[in-house]
DNA sequence: TCAGAGACTTGGAAGAATCTTT
DNA sequence: AAAGATTCTTCCAAGTCTCTGA
């Protein structure tokens, strides 16, 4: 079964992954359909490791260091307008669609009018004083609640609003749409300089910088206590770029910057620290206010007009300039990320549509017609020259349509994974090198859901999936276990040490001879190779389709398995079993985070409540003794209790207990105030001070007897054993939720619920099943995740992945 | 045939918003 | 109401995989 194999997560950090960079000279095992290792292998490997050497030859000499380098940024090409042709055919389409769904909100809100006055309801009563309290109250809770549906309620109506595209025949996917219209791109404001009183300091002088390099000097300056200030690769890639900012424009003051170190750049920190506490410091409203104004300038730009339909624009601000934030040890990381500028930009937009102005001086680079792709607009990134694409956001028709297709060909995988199953594992045995290698690959990609692993450049991050693995990655461990250790996307650290088939681990054996630690170990496959391979098993099948087949399968199988729990369960033990499933799914696929800052302090916390919770339950006990011990004796077993409780002592016991005293001491008199502040606002006279001093003489006397029974192992009875009884119990079924709470948020702390949740686990799969255990979906998806999978929410309850 | 351009999905972290506690 | 904790959203880096042109 896949997730068999928990990926053990493991800091990055303590990685002892090999440190070694690819070699990018090819191997060259020669292993060919004259091979003879297709003979019993178990027999076979003796003789091959011989017949293996003398196979090994330089295949060819010419496979010497590739060029891995990417070429220098190229003019990308635009593509001619040539589709104007296509569009005639849809053309009805469109404005018939629009016509319909104006319908449609216009009858939304026609709807609401009714329910809008009910809300008054007038209590009269005597005391009128109180009365207006009460009325304020009331009032107050009645306008949280009009809120709170009143924001449920839009979200419905832009539920309604949401183009129905998976009620429509499906058509042509090559053509992403017929018009589109569009405000382009939205550019960050140009740079303003900081005020003359902020000056970083060069070798104990004040510089005074022009603005083009003062502003690349603010973007380190603010990273100044992150680890990226620690980073030598970092730092100096950063420096070189500043320098040559820096030698166009140089500082006014004549000062030569050229050693880093002599940098200080700790004034301007400052200053940014101060900004960021002045801006926290704004009042609820006016942080609102400002928040208005930028959504009203940016307003234009969040939307598109595509096929006659509104829809969402996902990242429509152009990225602001800065110092680029490589993950691991991606060589080019604090280079600098040049400012964006129209000239940079190629628009895509229909034939027929406006071409849009920019929002600061300059023009596009280009503007092209092409209703092939889906993007708005695009532009290349000058540290790594990576494409970047302005498409829409994630709730849109284009991008839902895609998803969707995603997971049904994950679920059109279901009916052919048997067969795939069953050629792979016959191939664990080929004689062909390659083929061997390829299912090999595939058994992993299959059983560990790793990546595809393309290959990877020289100036990017040293990283791996299942095809660029290097030996060093793997290590045997007879009889069947092959310990996974390497870094992956993002360099998040994979480890695991599943058991496998013998033929795997005998493959990886042969795989292995020979080659340095440094070499690949399927040599003879690639991600090309491989995919194509999957295609004709099944058309569209690709690795990662296997990622998806299987952590939704496996979260699928999990929830069904829970059926029999979620019968009588509380909502929570429902979402417990829900985020379960969903976990050992995160685990499969590895997806990691960073354990919480506050994790460690809040486990205190639990503990310590959980620890008090069991003094309580100390205390029932012990009541019981008193009142029944009979009962105590058949119930409980004393030797167990001690010792689960054993941490609580005396001396603990009595610090908690003069803690809750106080507590109770301040609650009671809090209490006495407020009730008097309320009683004088309502002009009634104050409680008399006798009131307080026996209630507080009260809770004084219990904390008294409370420290008597103390080491007794007894207390005074309250109430019958009976009821002690069922008090108990519930305690008890308290303290289990709670540890079992505790142990789940230790064992998470890890572990990222999120990327599966939204990239990996079909949603039908959730929704069906919050149907089925009458749970709200809201419950499980946030608002971003309701707008993403609108197609989703109409399945039935018992439909299956 | 294959390298690299191109387009799109997936990923963790940072920052913002919201909920909970004090 | 402020502070702290938690959850959600945004950001943009880093993958996958297809297409294209020499």
């Amino acid at each position: 079964m896949p997730g068999a194999h928990e990926a053990t997560t493991v800091p990055a950090s303590k990685a002892v992954n090999g440190n070694g960079k690819a070699k990018k000279s090819k191997p060259t095992v020669k292993a060919e359909a004259d091979d003879d290792d297709d003979i019993p292998l178990a027999a076979a490997t003796k003789p091959k490791r011989v017949a293996k050497k003398a196979k090994i030859e330089p295949e060819s000499d010419e496979e010497v260091p590739k060029p891995k380098r990417k070429a220098a940024p190229r003019k990308s090409k635009v593509k001619e307008e040539s589709d104007a042709d296509h569009d005639s055919e849809e053309d009805g389409g469109p404005k018939k669609r629009k016509r319909s769904t104006k319908r449609a909100k216009k009858e939304e809100s026609e709807d609401e009018v009714p329910d809008v006055p009910k809300k008054k309801r007038v209590k009269k009563e005597e005391d009128p004083e109180k009365e207006k309290i009460r009325l304020r109250k009331e009032k107050e809770k009645e306008e949280r609640e009009r809120k709170k549906a009143e924001k449920i309620k839009k979200e419905e109506e832009e539920a309604a609003a949401v183009f129905r595209w998976w009620e429509q025949d499906k058509k042509d996917n090559s053509q992403k749409w017929t018009t589109l219209e569009h405000q382009g791109v939205y550019f960050p404001p140009p740079y303003e300089p900081l005020p003359p009183n902020v000056k970083m300091i060069y070798d104990g002088k004040t510089v005074d910088l022009p603005p083009d390099s003062e502003e690349v000097m603010g973007f380190y300056a603010a990273l100044l206590e992150t680890e990226h200030a620690q980073d030598e690769t970092f730092n100096s890639n950063f420096f070189a770029d500043w320098l040559k900012v820096l030698g166009t424009h140089p500082p006014r003051n004549s000062i030569k910057i050229k050693a880093f170190d002599k940098c200080d750049f700790r004034p301007v920190f400052q200053y940014f620290e101060e900004e960021k506490a002045k801006k926290k410091a704004l009042t609820t409203a006016e942080k609102k206010a400002l928040k208005e104004e930028r959504d009203k300038i940016e307003a234009p730009y969040a939307f598109c007009i595509i096929d006659g339909r509104k829809e969402k624009v996902g990242n429509f601000r152009i990225e602001p300039p800065g110092l680029f934030r490589g993950r691991g040890e991606h060589p080019r990381k604090g280079a600098l990320k040049q400012r964006v500028r129209p000239e940079d930009i190629t628009l895509n937009i229909g034939k027929d549509s406006a071409i849009p102005k920019p929002n600061m001086p300059g023009k596009w680079k280009a503007i092209q017609h092409d209703n092939t792709v889906t993007w708005l607009a695009n532009w290349i990134e000058n540290v790594n020259q990576s494409h970047k694409y302005v498409f829409l956001a994630a709730g849109s028709s284009l991008k839902g349509q895609s998803d969707m297709a995603k997971f049904e060909k994950a679920r059109e995988l279901k009916d052919y994974v048997d067969q795939i199953r069953e050629d792979y594992t016959v191939e664990l045995k080929s004689k062909v090198m390659a083929e061997r290698q390829r299912a090999t690959a595939m058994y992993f990609i299959d059983k560990l859901a790793l990546r595809a692993g393309n290959e990877k450049g020289e100036d990017e991050a040293d990283t791996v999936g299942c095809c660029s693995l290097r030996c060093e990655h793997v290590t045997l461990e007879p009889p069947n276990v092959i310990i996974f250790d390497f870094l992956g996307k993002d360099s998040i650290r994979y480890y695991n040490n599943p058991a496998v088939e013998g033929q795997v681990f005998k493959n990886v054996k042969i795989f292995k001879e020979n080659k340095d630690e440094g070499d690949p170990v399927f040599d003879r496959v690639t991600t090309a190779s491989l995919n194509k391979h999957l295609n004709n098993q099944m058309k569209g099948l690709t690795a990662k389709v296997f990622r998806t087949y299987n952590a939704s399968i496996t979260f699928q199988t999990l929830l069904d398995e829970q059926q029999e729990k979620l019968k009588n369960a509380t909502f929570p033990e429902k979402m417990a079993i829900y985020n379960a499933a969903n976990r050992q799914v995160a685990i499969l696929c590895n997806h990691q985070r960073a354990a919480p800052k506050t994790h460690d302090q809040s486990m205190e916390k639990m503990r310590f409540k959980i620890k008090g919770l069991r003094y309580d339950r100390m205390k029932l006990r012990h009541q019981l003794v008193a009142l029944d011990s009979k009962q105590y004796k058949k119930r409980f077993d004393k030797e167990d209790e001690e010792d689960e409780d054993s941490d609580i002592d005396d001396d603990w016991i009595e610090d908690y207990e003069t803690q809750l005293e106080k507590v109770e001491l301040e609650k009671a008199m809090k209490k006495f105030a407020k009730d008097n502040e309320k009683r004088a606002a309502d002009g009634q006279e104050a409680l008399p001070q006798e009131d307080l001093d026996t209630k507080l003489e009260g809770i004084k006397t219990h904390f008294a007897e409370l420290a008597k029974e103390r080491g007794t192992g007894k207390a005074k009875g309250r109430g019958d054993a009976e009821k002690v009884m069922t008090a108990l119990q519930k305690l008890e079924e308290k303290i289990a939720l709670q540890k079992s709470n505790m142990s789940e948020k230790d064992k998470g702390k890890e572990v990222a619920l999120s990327t599966s949740k939204i990239n990996y686990l079909d949603p039908r799969i959730t929704v069906a099943w919050c149907k089925a255990n009458d749970v709200d979906v809201r419950k499980m998806f946030s608002k971003t995740l309701m707008t993403k999978f609108p197609w989703a929410m109409e399945v039935e309850d018992d439909w299956k992945f």
